[in-house]
DNA sequence: CGCCAGGCTTCTA
DNA sequence: TAGAAGCATGGC
């Protein structure tokens, strides 16, 4: 546990002893794209069709917007609070690489995100920028998702079945928009079960979301570690395959297989800022 | 104007 | 079966 004691005052959660949680590194790294920083350390966003704030305040993490039973059903395992990232940070540290990907942005988590969710942004993501992505997915919220306080929810397959890529031109997701409804109908549909792609073997799992038009390897990989929690993907976008050629030229170290997506996340935000640093020269 | 963006599909040899 | 072109859109 990542925190050590939980309180409940009004409709706000209040944890303190908080550890290994940072919002910056969390909320803003692009695992996910539905939070907006609404302050220094204030964060605003929906997830499993809930508005929530984040405040954070030295080691004490306030959730407005959720019940106790909220933070135990959702935004526990949202924000993967059971995992122990003091002691996963204490093993990658062992490696030199990691040690300073770990320095560098410490404060890390990996999100549990909903897997429908995850797979559609991801496929959003394809040769694109952060920023476009996240209007592409508050676009697509607001348009075929429903309004709630605070915001719109993300659609539901079924709301996105039956729509033709011109339904789906306010959300300007150019060529991605036929992906988008292919996923959306094969989900729906159930010829790919989503719950089934649970409990299946990776590389199984993997093939069964790449059914999909527009899903390919890395998609596919983010969707697994992102809404399917499977922790040993590890997505190579551009930025990771350029750390593992500068860093690992003998590949990733196979004791970190297990746990590869927790490193890549490390290791993405830490190459990223590696280059800007270099461009900035 | 050109280049690029958390890739993938399609075409070509 | 590998390698390159094409893809929509928007920021710089």
């Amino acid at each position: 546990m990542d925190y050590k004691n939980i309180n409940v005052c009004g409709n706000t959660v209040i944890l303190t002893g908080v550890q290994n949680f940072g919002m910056d590194d969390t909320l803003d790294c692009g695992q996910s794209f539905r939070w907006e920083k609404i302050a220094d350390n204030k964060y605003e966003g929906i997830a499993f069709s809930r508005h929530l704030v984040v405040e954070m305040e030295k080691d004490k993490l306030m959730l407005h917007g959720s019940s106790l039973d909220d933070f135990n059903n959702i935004w526990c395992a949202y924000f993967d609070f059971d995992r122990d990232y003091g002691q996963l940070k204490k093993e990658l540290s062992k490696d030199p690489v990691l040690a300073k990907a770990v320095k560098f942005a410490g404060g890390i988590r990996v999100l549990r995100q909903d897997s429908w969710e995850a797979l559609c942004t991801f496929i959003l993501s394809q040769n694109n920028n952060i920023p476009r992505i996240k209007g592409l997915v508050k676009r697509l919220c607001e348009n075929f998702g429903e309004e709630i306080e605070g915001g719109f929810t993300f659609p539901e397959a079924k709301k996105l079945t039956g729509l033709t890529a011109e339904d789906l031109a306010p959300v300007r997701a150019g060529f991605r928009a036929k992906y988008i409804l292919d996923a959306a109908e094969k989900v729906a549909s159930g010829s790919i079960n989503m719950s089934a792609v649970c409990e299946l073997p990776v590389d199984e799992a993997r093939a069964e979301l790449m059914k999909i038009l527009g899903v390919g390897p890395k998609v596919a990989d983010c969707a697994l570690l992102f809404g399917f929690n499977r922790i040993e993907c590890m997505p190579a976008d551009v930025w990771i395959k350029r750390a593992l050629e500068m860093f690992y030229p003998c590949g990733f170290p196979t004791k970190y297989m297990p746990v590869a997506g927790l490193a890549q996340q490390y290791l993405y935000h830490y190459v990223r800022s590696c280059e800007d640093a270099m461009n900035r020269e």
